[in-house]
RNA sequence: GGGCUCGUAGCUCAGUUGGUUAGAGCGCGUCCCUGAUAAGGACGAGGUCAUUGGUUCGAAUCCAAUCGGGCCCA
């Protein structure tokens, strides 16, 4: 030590006992502790009970592993707009859910019993599945918590749930009420070796070698040609068509041209022998080429659309069958011209809707044709048939060429086998067909399904961002019938019954009787009651003699379930309200459960479900492109929050823009790092300069507008207004730099800056101190607030540290708090362009402060003087206002004023070098003129002589 | 292949109805402070606004095409 004075001990340095090093992950755990015990949520609730209700609906994560990067976006995300709604006052329950039947799970549970699955019974293997579900929804509910989601999560939804599949009924009865429901037949992927129909997911794509076939079909009806193909009278011409799958050529009922493709009539010789086929013009070459024959002459051309109404010859059934166009005919490979067999193929099907043929399947469960194809074919299985096709076609003259190729079919994943598409029968809703929604006559009149959701999405939804307008509207211009038919376990049985004669029993009444039983029992009764018992009190009359009804044995399609939430939630739950105000998830949900509510929703009551529609991105790697699990960019959420902290992963999800892709990485979150550290530091600078500050005793009632105190408290009243907006406007990165920046600019490098001399070295009660701190508390207050959507752990700390007066003095925790309101009305425009001025004045004297270190070695801006040179009186009595805030804002030990040169600006500054003119204050360590002057202290300012005096008496 | 969408400094973001040398914070570099100290401050270097071609007196901003991503389909 020195033998200097030492006046150390004379300062108001800062002092608290918030740690600068958060220690998140440990101390978060402790902090949930606290919410719990407070009962957090029930109290929040409780201090908004007739406040208005703002109504997020939680979109249910399937009940399966760990919660990924994903989901800590989107609950992170609906946590905090829930958070600041309850901020702003209003009701924000929040109840979560789970989908817990499905594939996933079910494919899961076989795995682990595998050659057991065959002695179990269904009921058995529903149990186990039961026990997954329930399992990874306590597991993830537990993750969720732990990033401090806030909810009613003693009361979750699950699908699975009784009095969730009782209403899942509900909605579907509506559905039956309305007429949409109808049964038919569609081809699904069909594993032959399982004998049952395959989801998407079930399916893996091989290599596999299949014969491929050009094969003539003859022209019936000659006169229905466009006479620019210059048919020639008395021979036959044909259409050649290109398959990969002989096998389906039984069920062909249609072929298939591209509407504005160019078509030729083409005379081909081969092997001496000369006929005419219709291709399409670009691939003429190419299929003489394959074919090893000779293009003789081309004889004239059309456009497909031209050839609609051809008919053809089937060349080994008996029938004839239609040319059609679709839009999907490419010309990369075959012949422009497309096999349509709608039994066999998704584009097929579709094809054969349009035009109303038959979805014709002659092949059986296992894999056999059945009695509608010729003797030498049937109970052939269909792998066999390719060849037996061939030889028959080439024994009829109309195999035009056959090569073997390589390409990439669809396997059953489980038994590694091909699959094929088979027609089966399947449940719909019909989406254009007109209805009375939920018999309200005034929603709607009678429009159908499709009509009444482009209706909502084109002006009775709020977008965010706003071209989800456009992608929902498109899928919904573009979808299909709805097919909620699934033949799995794990799932909701489709409550239908069927006579003896196979007619179908499914009534509103029926399927409402099924959903009582079910609300007691549970789904499983579908497979342990008899139809009698499942039917209870429902009398389905003569027609089906309850004893000698037969259950169904599909279930509903998972979305049909999670899509009708609204109504199990919504409509199900007292504390809830029906529409919901958002529903916030992936953009993948455009197609899924978006849309797949508002189907249900508006069947059932013609009304869309919520009133605004909010997705975000996916993560992506830094690069911009997908993630997988085995990239080193793969960020596992849960072991995020055990390196980090939930605030710290909470903070970066506010902090990207999520209506885009998300680039993360491990390494990204690392260094997102810093930003955390800088707000807290910045909270942690405030709350230590306000230990001895009482706020219902110590605050001055005036802040005076010219002065960094009236700057910061302006600056602050702004950023009250910019957080608001860009909350409400669900823009968080916005909110989020504009906090950050706040503390980094506005706090760290100006006002907190320039502070320092006075809070330090004034008497503590001195006015100037006691103005400042008042700011400082106030930007402490609305910092903490502000932040506390988003740092919903650091928030509450920094609150417990925090003295508060008024209506924050007695609240536990900052959640229960009320949003901060600006405390003046904006600054006039002469107002802010004075406090222009001044930074303008202080960027000035920094870049001179600079030069000065570097040329004269002027280290500490303590021994620079700022003079500023004025020639207008008015500006130099305004900065005269400013006082000490005209030194202090640059650092410097003093100020002067001196008159301008004519040839100067209004005002300028000066920077002036004075450790050879002042002495250096012992205490303040400011160099200045009136350093000596006390005789009692002749090494202090003025300032600082009367500071310690008056503490010292 | 189709629908929707994105592409501004190393990173995260601003850039209103087209208008002076394209901004901020972070990071980085250099330096300072040591009374916010595993903190704080100052200064500085970084961009052919994905590319190309149009419209215009003038375009990051409007139009078209291309390239490269993403989601959903096929």
């Amino acid at each position: 030590m020195s033998d200097k004075p030492n006046y150390k001990d004379t300062l108001n340095l800062p002092k608290t006992d918030f740690p600068m090093a958060a220690k998140l992950v440990e101390n978060e755990p402790k902090r949930l502790e606290k919410w719990r015990e407070l009962k957090l949520y029930e109290r929040i609730l409780e201090s908004r009970k007739d406040a208005p209700l703002w109504v997020l609906h939680d979109g249910p994560p399937f009940a399966n592993g760990d919660i990924h990067i994903g989901h800590l976006i989107n609950k992170t995300l609906k946590d905090v707009f829930l958070r600041w709604h309850s901020l702003k006052g209003e009701r924000t329950p929040y109840v979560p859910g789970w989908d817990c039947h499905g594939l996933p799970i079910e494919h899961k549970i076989q795995q682990e019993l595998g050659p057991k699955l065959r002695e179990m019974s269904t009921v058995e293997v529903r149990r186990r599945c039961f026990e997954y579900a329930s399992k990874y929804a306590t597991l993830q509910s537990s993750q969720f918590q732990r990033l401090g989601i806030l909810g009613d999560w003693e009361n979750p939804y699950l699908t699975m749930k009784p009095a969730y599949e009782a209403s899942t009924l509900e909605v579907f009865a509506r559905f039956v009420e309305a007429g949409l429901v109808y049964k038919q037949l569609k081809p699904v992927y069909w594993s032959i070796a399982n004998q049952t129909a395959l989801a998407d997911a079930e399916i893996e794509y091989q290599d596999r070698d299949d014969m491929s076939i050009y094969v003539l079909f003859e022209i019936e009806n000659r006169d229905a040609l466009p006479s620019s193909l210059n048919a020639p009278a008395g021979e036959p011409v044909h259409l050649m068509i290109w398959t990969t799958t002989p096998w389906t050529l039984p069920a062909n009922l249609a072929v298939a041209v591209a509407p504005q493709g160019n078509y030729q009539l083409v005379t081909f010789e081969k092997n001496g022998r000369r006929f005419h086929a219709v291709v399409v013009d670009q691939l003429v070459n190419r299929i003489a080429e394959a074919g090893k024959a000779q293009v003789v002459q081309v004889l004239g051309s059309a456009v497909g659309d031209t050839l609609t109404g051809v008919k053809y010859r089937h060349p080994f059934m008996d029938r004839v069958c239609p040319v059609v166009t679709a839009d999907y005919v490419t010309f990369e490979d075959g012949t422009g011209l497309v096999h349509t067999a709608p039994g066999h193929g998704e584009d097929d099907y579709q094809t054969g809707r349009a035009y109303g043929l038959d979805i014709y399947c002659p092949v059986l469960a296992n894999g056999r044709f059945d009695d509608t194809v010729p003797d030498w074919l049937r109970n052939q299985l269909v792998w066999d048939a390719n060849e037996i096709i061939i030889r028959r076609l080439d024994e009829l003259g109309v195999l035009y060429h056959q090569q073997t190729i390589r390409h990439s079919y669809p396997h059953d994943w489980r038994s590694k086998t091909p699959t094929i598409f088979r027609a089966t029968e399947q449940w719909f809703i019909a989406v254009d067909k007109p209805f009375q929604a939920g018999g309200q006559e005034s929603a709607g009149g009678s429009k159908s399904l499709r009509e009444r959701a482009l209706s909502a999405a084109k002006d009775q939804i709020r977008f965010v961002p706003e071209w989800g307008r456009a992608r929902m509207t498109g899928m919904l211009e573009s979808r299909p019938d709805w097919c909620i038919s699934r033949q799995r376990a794990w799932g909701l049985p489709i409550p239908v019954f069927y006579n003896e004669q196979g007619e179908a029993l499914l009534t509103p009444e029926s399927v409402r009787a099924v959903a009582r039983r079910f609300a007691e029992k549970g789904s499983d009764a579908w497979f342990t009651d008899s139809p009698a018992e499942l039917l209870k009190d429902y009398d389905p009359g003569p027609k089906f003699p309850k004893d000698k009804l037969r259950k169904e044995k599909d279930i509903f399609d998972v979305w049909f379930e999670s899509g009708s939430s609204w109504h199990a939630v919504l409509l199900g739950r007292s504390d809830l309200r029906y529409p919901a105000d958002l529903y916030l998830e992936g953009s993948d949900q455009h197609r899924g459960w978006f849309q797949l509510s508002m189907l249900p929703a508006l069947g059932a009551t013609g009304q869309a479900p919520f009133k605004q529609v909010l997705t975000h991105g996916f993560v992506v790697k830094p690069d911009g492109r997908k993630v997988s699990k085995s990239d080193k960019e793969y960020v596992t959420a849960t072991k995020e929050i055990e390196t980090h902290g939930a605030d710290l992963l909470r903070l970066w999800t506010c902090s990207v823009d999520y209506e885009g892709d998300i680039p993360t990485s491990p390494q990204v979150i690392r260094e997102f790092g810093d930003k955390y550290r800088k707000i807290r530091n910045t909270l942690r600078y405030l709350l230590s300069n306000l230990y001895d500050f009482d706020p219902s005793a110590d605050a001055v009632a005036e802040i005076p507008a010219s002065s960094l105190d009236g700057w910061a408290s302006a600056e602050l009243d702004e950023l009250i207004r910019q957080v608001s907006a860009a909350y409400d406007n669900y823009q968080l990165h916005r909110a989020f730099r504009l906090l950050h920046d706040f503390c980094a600019v506005q706090i760290s490098a100006i006002y907190g800056n320039a502070m320092k001399d006075r809070l330090y070295c004034e008497k503590p009660d001195s006015p100037l101190r006691r103005r400042c701190q008042t700011v400082m508390h106030r930007m402490a207050v609305v910092l903490t607030k502000l932040l506390s959507p988003m740092l919903v752990f650091t928030a509450d700390e920094t609150w417990e540290h925090l003295r508060r007066a008024g209506e924050d003095a007695d609240l536990p925790s900052v959640h229960l708090a009320r949003a901060p309101q600006p405390a003046a009305e904006p600054p006039s425009e002469e107002q802010r362009r004075e406090w222009e001025l001044i930074l303008k004045l202080r960027d000035d004297a920094l870049l001179q402060l600079d030069a000065l270190k570097k040329e004269a070695g002027l280290n500490k801006a303590l021994d620079a003087e700022l003079v500023f040179h004025v020639n207008d009186d008015a500006i130099r009595q305004k900065l005269q206002q400013y006082g000490p805030d005209l030194e202090d804002m640059a650092g410097a030990g003093h100020h002067a004023f001196a008159e301008a040169s004519a040839s100067e600006s209004a005002v300028t500054v000066k920077v002036l070098d004075r450790r050879n003119d002042y002495q250096a204050c012992a205490r303040s360590w400011k160099r200045r003129p009136d350093v000596g002057q006390d005789p009692n202290y002749p090494d202090l300012s003025l300032r600082d002589a009367q500071a310690v005096a008056a503490m010292r008496s």
